[in-house]
DNA sequence: CGGAATCCCATTTGATACTG
DNA sequence: CAGTATCAAATGGGATTCCG
């Protein structure tokens, strides 16, 4: 069963996972919920994720109506990624997901080298 | 970059990714929201995952401090699943994420054959 | 600048059969 | 009952190059 098949599940947990359940999503959700940000910019501020899967992560998430897309028709092009409404209401329960960690999370020992 | 190692990142986003980011790790921990479960039962309450994919995420949970196995010393044998403190907190979260599908979910047109 | 295209590897997930 | 073992397949992920 594909992750996609997920989202028509009678479970609606399921279903969120069907849009969600991947590494990077909600990371990109929380890296938009105060700003719009810009293809590079969103590279930039995202550590360690590559263009390829930013690229397929926006398209995925703007099909599935978290995010919306802007293309300015100017040189050099231009592109901003924003939150809708449906994404919107992703940012409290993100900022949770952090939280929760920050509560939890123990400092790795420091390696003596 | 494997998921595992986001456990250590700066980001607490990404931290929690690192224990959750998967497609079955929040449906497990939901499914345990009200209730201790077995092995068995969540295997038959969580549809359409495998008992391999059950096994590994319920251990991996287990060494991030998330559930708690209990395995009874019996004949046939018995093992119960339950959140601990850590991933209690997490219940809340996951009923939002519920929520939020069935605010914005669309039954998809029927099929007509 | 914001991708798309390509190639390739790693990880995750799955089906099935078997065991203490 | 609660897993393992095994094998296979899908998906995710990354590096690099190219293009309008």
């Amino acid at each position: 069963m594909k992750r996609t098949d997920f989202k028509n599940c009678s479970c609606a947990m399921q279903r969120s996972m069907g849009i969600l359940g991947t590494r990077w999503k909600p990371i990109i959700i929380y890296t938009l919920r105060d700003r719009k940000a810009r293809f590079g910019q969103l590279d930039a501020l995202i550590e360690n994720i590559s263009r390829k899967v930013l690229t397929s992560s926006l398209k995925e998430l703007e099909e599935d109506g978290i995010i919306l897309r802007e293309e300015f028709k100017e040189l050099p092009p231009r592109v901003e990624y924003a939150l809708t409404e449906k994404g919107k209401a992703l940012i409290p329960i993100m900022c949770q997901l952090a939280k929760w960690n920050e509560e939890y999370y123990e400092e790795p020992a420091p390696l003596i080298l």
